[in-house]
DNA sequence: ATTTAATTCTACCTTTTAGTAGTATTTAAA
DNA sequence: TTTAAATACTACTAAAAGGTAGAATTAAAT
């Protein structure tokens, strides 16, 4: 009922590069400021680049850069890409597909939630984490 | 974004072993059934055992039934046996407590789902599984 | 040109979750 | 009293997720 490490780091990393559009962010400075583990995090902004959700230019002073206006990427754009909440019609019980004529004893309790998380993520983009004082 | 298979096999275990209150339900019916692998199951149940969701009557013409009404057993209490959604102030992403004055960039969101989840969850007991034909 | 600092690639290691195997124990039926 | 059929215990294996290591590539600064 969480969402995995991967997905988490995956979205500070592209707040935290939205937040600094201005600059190329290194994976080094990255690292250290969310105090994700260098190897791992370089692994994440790699796959990040290949899903084109950021821009990386090589080479000394180079760095990472979002690759179009953070009011274009939401929070399901990610998720989707790292497999997380991608099951739409799947049962919260594992039974597979879940819909009105066979569904498992949590479907109805369930959609309403399923629902409201759902327009969330697809409301919230990077443009939405830019102001404020949050956690990092 | 969803359960871990444990917490669903429990859920699912406990919901038949309600709809079966006149009889003792043996491990092979249930692993049969249910379509969770036998050995897994015992597992399981043993665990569900010792923590007083049902009771075990061993030796042959053995088998579960609940250890108390199933109005009385919330997926909630189930959920926080098995360490899911038990962390109450954890954060989405996985920065730690959130709350108002030191909160993540998506705790304002997450909020209102949460708190609806949380709700659904307390409020559902296997009684509320009972009737129905829901897939098992 | 060389060095330095950055990303990328390939391969591996570690931890957690999921699942399996075999045996011991229990108890009612035969 | 033996057997069959059930749960319980201990230990192992497999797969997935999380994380590391080291070398290759790139490109600006010197």
């Amino acid at each position: 009922m969480e969402l995995n490490n991967t997905s988490q780091y995956a979205i500070r990393i592209l707040s935290y590069i939205a937040n600094n559009k201005d600059t190329l962010c290194s994976a080094k400075e990255l690292s250290h400021i969310l105090n994700i583990p260098y190897k791992f995090l370089t692994k994440i902004t790699t796959e990040l680049v290949k899903a084109n959700f950021i821009l990386s230019i090589r080479g000394r002073e180079g760095g990472y850069k979002l690759s179009r206006p953070a009011s274009e990427i939401s929070i399901m754009n990610i998720l989707n890409h790292f497999n997380e909440f991608n099951h739409q019609k799947e049962c919260l019980l594992g039974i597979g597909m879940c819909d009105g004529t066979n569904k498992c004893g949590l479907h109805d309790q369930w959609a309403k939630p399923k629902k409201m998380i759902k327009t969330m993520f697809e409301n919230t983009t990077l443009a939405n984490l830019e102001e404020g004082n949050y956690k990092i």
